[in-house]
DNA sequence: AAATTGTCCAAAACCGGTTTCGGCAACTCA
DNA sequence: TGAGTTGCCGAAACCGGTTTTGGACAATTT
């Protein structure tokens, strides 16, 4: 059926330990026997098995990912592409992406334990860390390797990537500004996503930066829903002095604007406009 | 480090082959130890090494699943539910998902052929199989089990799995008869995609039940891309008795369709329905 | 009391690789 | 000519599990 090492060893009549070292490009082979070796290899389509590699080495060769299944809403608009990044990355260095989904936290942590202890991954991406992450209490006790998506304030000691946070919002703050808004609101969320603080950072360094002193910034904290997003948005636009343009950190908090735009009759992108 | 089966024995003052048998409930251990062993997992959080497990088997217990990255298209819209629904259906059996992106349909079949003979993968999910899938023929060759995403004619050697494509059709059509369509025109696709046909099949079923004789149907064939979509529905609309309602086969002609609706100043869920 | 059966577990073989160890043959050098 | 070195490879140990084999002992049957 599959063939082994030991297939192709018989077949060459050598033994499997220097096929191994043959195909491994070990100095101890003559140059005759590694390019026969190499030539039945190719011949034979024998490639190692990876479980048999990794018992001896102690890895899996493949990076954990875990989703959470938030049954409601649909894909993130890149996960695709944020699949394919990750994958075509590891795959370099002979590693796969192990991917799975969750129903809930509780769930989310125990599978990361599991899969970890199980040996199927040797480490994780985890999406969306937060501050006080459970995912990462649990996994930094069992020493699992680590990279977070999501940049945060007290997890130094690990590798993260992120989008640059502060940057996207410095730059449609000058954006903004150059559309002639004056009168901005930010709309914060709540204090474990870290990204929010980062945000607001990046709309005060863009008014700091490009305005000549005649911009008005209110910043208003813990608008997580759509609902919080349109009454902050409704009480602000019937006040006297209305902002012009919205930023929000979260895209919840942006719908429910938008939402509150439509009852008034306002079109965003004409009349307002909402990051 | 890490505790292994050997570990737990030495742990216990008992042999590594009746830990393995206790825990996997044979019934030569006596039920005294058996619960003295799994307590002891328990405490200790051992959990049997898939990789090890793996060797004795030949299973590495995932399923693969390689995705076609185009780089400029975003996500499918369901490609989150999708996975969610294959990951944890196969968690139930202990296997995983494997996921792997390839840029090219040639390196589609190389990734699946190494991954398949490196053992990191059982067998695949083959997602929008085609008539003659340069996947399938590779994998058949090495017996490759095989689950795929989308009916073909010719292939029913395999399970699959699909959207009721005939279902769907029928229905979208008896519904535009009900909101009063009378001119119809299918935008079909090419002819490796089986599901074009049933497609079709849908619609005309529908008309036939639904229709008390009033309906007209014309049918498209190889519209492929959105500049064939615009191009057709543009010379239908502007000739005589254009149809009222487009049903494409194929996104990119749906595209095409609406914006030729656009370039009319029709406006799709008003003067004219395309699905 | 001897023979048989049943219970329970240790020891060993095995899976498919990798890596270490040791030895043979050919070569080098005094 | 003999000792030391080098090149090359087979044998064996090892990784962490699973499964088979065989044996010790107790319980039951004859």
């Amino acid at each position: 059926m599959k063939i082994t090492i030991q297939d192709l060893a018989n077949h060459l009549g050598i033994s499997k330990g220097t096929v191994s070292r043959a195909l491994r490009g070990y100095a101890d082979v003559s140059a005759s026997t590694a390019k026969r070796v190499q030539q039945a290899a190719k011949e034979l389509g024998y490639q190692p098995s990876a479980v048999a590699q990794g018992i001896k080495t102690g890895l899996a060769r493949s990076v954990g990912l875990i989703l959470l299944s938030e049954s409601s809403a649909a894909s993130p608009p890149f996960l695709m592409q944020f699949i394919n990044g990750i994958s075509t990355s590891i795959a370099k260095q002979g590693y796969t992406l192990t991917v799975a989904t969750a129903q809930s936290d509780a769930e989310m942590v125990e599978l990361h334990r599991d899969l970890f202890v199980q040996r199927k991954v040797d480490g994780f991406i985890l999406p969306r860390t937060t501050q006080n992450d459970l995912r990462i209490q649990i996994l930094d006790q069992l020493k699992a390797p680590l990279v977070l998506y999501g940049q945060t304030e007290n997890l130094t000691q690990y590798s993260w990537f992120d989008i640059n946070q502060v940057e996207c919002f410095r730059r449609a703050t000058a954006r903004l500004l150059a559309f002639g808004h004056r009168h901005f609101a930010f709309l914060g969320g709540d204090a474990p996503l870290f990204y929010d603080s980062l945000r607001k950072k990046g709309v005060e360094l863009g008014i700091q930066e490009f305005d000549q002193g005649e911009a008005q910034l209110q910043i208003f904290e813990n608008i997580t829903t759509v609902a919080d997003g349109l009454e902050c948005a409704l009480r602000l636009l019937k006040s006297t002095q209305p902002p012009t343009a919205f930023l929000c950190a979260l895209d919840l908090s942006a719908l429910g604007v938008i939402r509150a735009t439509k009852q008034l009759e306002l079109i965003p992108g004409e009349h307002i406009s909402v990051i």
